[in-house]
DNA sequence: TATAATGTTTGAAC
DNA sequence: AGTTCAAACATTAT
């Protein structure tokens, strides 16, 4: 369900919770749940689509996956994977994938490969782009090692933003092309987390889920494309391919 | 009502 | 042994 400026808003949403105990667990997860208990919440971040619970010595790792959602401070109609009461309210998550990290999520996470992020690092991406010339754009913005937190809505839309076809080669894109992909692949991020929060996102698709090219006024092709095979809609006159 | 979709990990098969 | 790919997970709008 969400790309990484929906779990930037959640990390909005969740932020009163820092400093608070954790004073009840349930849910229907198989991790050790109960470890949680009486503990302390020291912070609250993510990493792209990674929501993070921090405690003094371990974190709980939240994925939403495709079809994971959550409520704060109400309850859903249905079993919750994993929930966290503190004494000024509860954080429910239901059908996502929980897991603890030991490690020092300094160790763990390259915070700079977050698009959303304050640490978020437009060379190093270019550096990694590099690595991959012969990638996909449609498979290189998926790659979360590199646009932690960018989804398929976000890649349809930069990809349509840039006038890039998604089936160029990384390699034979341009310098100015790779440099508006990395650029728009965060800024449009921004601007769907803006969207999002006026529960307006989808007013604002130009090509996702569109059947008609707003510029061109054709039909816009909808495929499924590269190694990741998840759905592609993309106009052959206005977009380019470089191969 | 069947289908497909804002996603990732795992492990079998090649 | 490295790569590829299907399966698994699980919800909901159309």
């Amino acid at each position: 369900m969400p790309e990484g400026p929906t779990i930037v808003i959640l990390k909005d949403e969740t932020l009163q919770f820092v400093g608070k105990k954790v004073l009840r667990v349930s849910g229907n997860t198989k991790i050790e749940k109960e470890r949680m208990l009486n503990q302390q919440i020291v912070a609250i971040k993510s990493w792209g689509k990674h929501f993070l619970v921090c405690f003094k010595t371990f974190t709980l790792k939240v994925h939403f996956m495709l079809f994971g959602s959550y409520r704060v401070n109400e309850k859903k109609d249905a079993p919750p994977r994993l929930s966290l009461e503190m004494s000024n309210g509860e954080l429910n998550f239901y059908s996502c994938s929980v897991k603890f990290i030991e490690e020092d999520l300094d160790t763990v996470y390259d915070w700079s490969a977050d698009v959303m992020s304050d640490m978020w690092d437009p060379k190093k991406a270019k550096q990694a782009l590099k690595q991959v010339p012969d990638m996909l754009v449609c498979d290189a913005l998926l790659t979360q090692s590199i646009f932690a937190g960018v989804g398929n809505i976000i890649k349809n839309e930069v990809l349509f933003r840039i006038r890039v076809h998604p089936l160029s080669r990384v390699g034979a894109l341009p310098v100015k092309q790779l440099n508006m992909l990395i650029n728009e692949a965060r800024n449009y991020s921004f601007d769907f987390l803006e969207w999002k929060r006026k529960y307006e996102l989808k007013k604002h698709w130009l090509a996702h889920t569109k059947s008609i090219c707003p510029r061109c006024n054709i039909p816009f092709t909808r495929k499924h494309l590269g190694k990741t095979n998840r759905r592609s809609f993309f106009c052959n006159n206005c977009q380019v391919l470089y191969e």
